[in-house]
DNA sequence: TCCTGATCGTCAGTAAAACTGACGATCAGC
DNA sequence: GCTGATCGTCAGTTTTACTGACGATCAGGA
């Protein structure tokens, strides 16, 4: 697609930002069928694992803002994907939970994230690919 | 900062977003002097290298919206770093090129971002940071 | 030469997304 | 029982990018 001169494309910026923008449209397609977005998917995956977590403990974790969750936990309770519970210890807090449906969607979508990520790594060598994660994973760490 | 569970942090699309969320942090710091934001650098830089280039080729180039591209050389003539001229071919299109002083605070934000690029990369080997970047570089061209 | 369709830059209006500030309900510590 | 802090929620605002339309300009054919 484009064919900007080295000083941009080579920044990392650009790159991260153009490697999510390719993973998202490469994503979309195989998240259609299950009638969520990529996003909502992450949701799912994110409360689907390990013990319930609240709102506020999910919105941390992901880096968005506690408002936002608020808004993304309604669209996949209006689905029926997930439940908000009121935490037994601390009625403040609601904990989200998924539903059957819910954990079949996520289970879905977690296949469906896998052959997203392959078809974005497939121009490189399998090891390439997972050394490409753990990078990302140590930068993100900062550490 | 997050400590989600790896079903979502293992995920390329997280660790693309907050990758490049921590770079823009590091960044951030880094440009606020030259009195520009990230994204007007990238423009510079664009714009800055090779022959001249009308506003919807860099577009093109950087995979803005054309209308966007508008609002963002408005800011940069604002501020006296580029002059649109009528292309002398194609009346139609807007040249853009850099002021003396879009030059200099090109060449300064092009260290800018080498300082940035290289306190994101600094948990990595050096060799690590290189091939991340030209992992990246093959995804993103897609082969 | 004139006409038709397309492209470029521009602008107004719109849509999507996230943040700010505030609120009631609830909790923890004194 | 009081005080300050936290959680989820909501209204309003801001930011950001897109859609559709426009005039100006170009290219190609009748």
């Amino acid at each position: 697609m484009s064919s900007a001169p080295p000083a941009v494309t080579s920044r990392l910026g650009y790159l991260l930002k153009h490697a999510q923008l390719r993973l998202a449209e490469l994503a979309e397609p195989l998240y259609a069928p299950l009638g969520v977005t990529g996003r909502q998917l992450a949701l799912l995956a994110l409360f689907g694992a390990g013990p319930a977590q609240s709102q506020q403990d999910g919105a941390a974790r992901l880096g968005v803002d506690r408002t936002t969750m608020v808004a993304l936990v309604d669209e996949l309770e209006a689905k029926g994907l997930v439940r908000r519970e009121v935490a037994p210890g601390d009625r403040r807090k609601r904990l989200v939970t998924l539903t059957p449906e819910g954990e079949r969607v996520r289970a879905a979508g977690e296949e469906a994230t896998r052959q997203a990520e392959a078809l974005l790594l497939e121009p490189l060598p399998a090891e390439d690919g997972e050394r490409l994660r753990a990078a990302l994973h140590r930068v993100v760490r900062g550490e």
